[in-house]
DNA sequence: TCTTGATATTAGCAATTCATCTGCTAGGAT
DNA sequence: ATCCTAGCAGATGAATTGCTAATATCAAGA
């Protein structure tokens, strides 16, 4: 049973001639003819009075017309719907990222990529490390950004940057003045931490542990905009990747002091689906962000990234 | 666009599985496979993400198929109705009579087909002639019952029955006494004739004219009942046919006085529709009525009736 | 009856569809 | 981690279907 024969049958019956309809339909007379019959014997009844000039419905036909032509145009425009809906989706990219990779950042390369790509649209969702994961998990994301990416046999990880960690305090606080410091000095210092749940809580407490320092936890946040907030008002301290503090620092409301003599780190990944063919909308806009954060790693796929009208995409900031 | 693909989606959809939706379509697992991507590659999108077991929609495919699956169900729905109302008019006779053809001889045929074909539905429209031609020609009724019928390009005409004209008057009239009448008594008699637009008003005047009478019309009527009931309460006389008497002489309301010397007939046709080929239920009700009105005519088309399963059908009443 | 415009029919060809078989993948168990 | 199992996709050959072109048939009007 063919949709395309309920058409033809609806313009039949609109136009009471079958060559009219046929046409209508880019096919000659004779298949329309075949399609009409064909349609008959399926119903197992006449829906056209093919004994008179110009033809007509038998009650039935025109029955069935009445009903059948809604249906058909219905249908018609599910179609039209999903297919637009279809080609806003693939223009779209899904990001899901945790609330730290910093909106600053972000905005730069979405509107950059926007330059590139006028007719794409990104969207990104800043949410906590476990959304992220669910939302690439279940695809609701095209990809995810995450900081100590773990890897899985769900998902695909690919390294993206590494962010210093460095120490934040109140510009009046008394090691602001500082060029540096080292971790043992934490020491005492009223410290903002992240919840004990997240992973940099954990890798942040196993390099203080390393260096045989303790620090007095004064409360645990999960995000880096209530820590910097809790380090301003508390006059405390905490150790944050270093941009997520540049604007704060610009603004002079926090100093960010490098560590001496070692070194901590914060990897920011790309996660996406194993044997999730991104679309092509998503692929570059990855790219975009991979050629900004380290533009030497290897992509995953092997397929070569458009590259941008100017070479753009390849410039760091 | 096949509707069998669409209804295999949206079983898949409920399934989670496409083997299952397989089964449930009669068709191997790869032709099910087959049918959906066909599907999503006619719509350009992607409604099933496969890289999941169970597999599971898209948001675009969870939203096609709800609209989808209404669509289907109706259209099904429409299919099965349009089917039986088929069957239903398959098994349905449509006659158009004139009114006179005699309730109570139809009535009797009715009967008797229903003994034969039990599950048929004989309806029956009395109706001006006018209107029987009409309702023939467009098809509204299978077959008609006129008479004097008038041959032409649009319908065939066959010869059922004549039924033999007497002069009808009150049982109180001076010539209800006679065994027969002579034409050319009717002269001076008070005269009820039908109707002036009728076959058979002109078919009387020209009989009337030929035997040298001229009779005083008391009132025209369009009927055969109107005109009994004119008789009896004008105490006139009418030439009317003798079947359509009966009822009236049983009772002893009027009498039926054979014509003498001579004879007039009204003959009875059937008409249908040219090249308009009768459904099995309506073939086999006319051959019925000319099996009952004349066994000997041939058949226009040649085809042989279903004959009954003991023959009734050609007893005589 | 004849013409005209339109529909039905037929045969042959091209495209599609389907089933079998094989390879692959995800998920779960050891 | 590595195996096993259920389920899906892809390739190929067979069969069906759908289409076109040519031809026959038909209804309506002159």
């Amino acid at each position: 049973m063919q949709l395309e024969s309920l058409k033809v049958f609806c313009d039949v019956a609109r136009c009471r001639s079958v060559s009219q309809a046929a046409q209508l339909n880019r096919m000659t007379q004779s298949a329309a003819s075949q399609t009409l019959r064909q349609l008959e014997k399926h119903l197992n009844v006449q829906l056209i009075d093919r004994s008179v000039r110009p033809l007509q419905l038998t009650p039935l036909g025109q029955h069935f017309y009445e009903r059948c032509r809604e249906l058909v145009e219905q249908f018609y425009e599910l179609e039209a719907s999903i297919r637009s809906a279809g080609a806003e989706v693939e223009a779209t990219v899904e990001v899901a990222a945790i609330y730290s990779v910093g909106l600053g950042d972000m905005d730069k390369y979405v509107e950059r990529f926007k330059v590139e790509q006028p007719h794409a649209r990104v969207h990104i969702d800043y949410l906590h490390p476990d959304r992220v994961y669910e939302k690439v998990a279940d695809g609701t994301a095209d990809f995810g950004l995450v900081s100590f990416p773990k890897p899985s046999r769900k998902w695909e990880v690919i390294p993206w940057r590494d962010e210093e960690m460095v120490l934040a305090c109140a510009a009046s606080h008394p090691l602001a003045a500082r060029q540096s410091i080292r971790p043992a000095e934490l020491a005492g210092e009223k410290y903002v931490a992240f919840d004990k749940a997240l992973t940099i809580r954990r890798q942040i407490d196993k390099f203080l542990r390393e260096h045989g320092t303790t620090v007095e936890v004064a409360c645990e946040l999960d995000n880096v905009e209530s820590i910097k907030k809790a380090v301003e008002e508390l006059s405390g301290v905490a150790l944050l990747p270093e941009p997520t503090l540049r604007r704060e620092v610009r603004s002079g409301a926090l100093v960010a002091l490098p560590l001496s003599g070692t070194r901590l780190v914060r990897p920011l990944g790309i996660i996406l689906r194993r044997q999730h063919k991104l679309g092509a909308t998503a692929l570059r806009f990855m790219d975009l962000l991979r050629s900004a954060g380290d533009p030497h790693s290897p992509r995953p796929d092997g397929r070569q990234a458009q590259p941008g009208r100017n070479g753009a995409a390849h410039a760091e900031r």
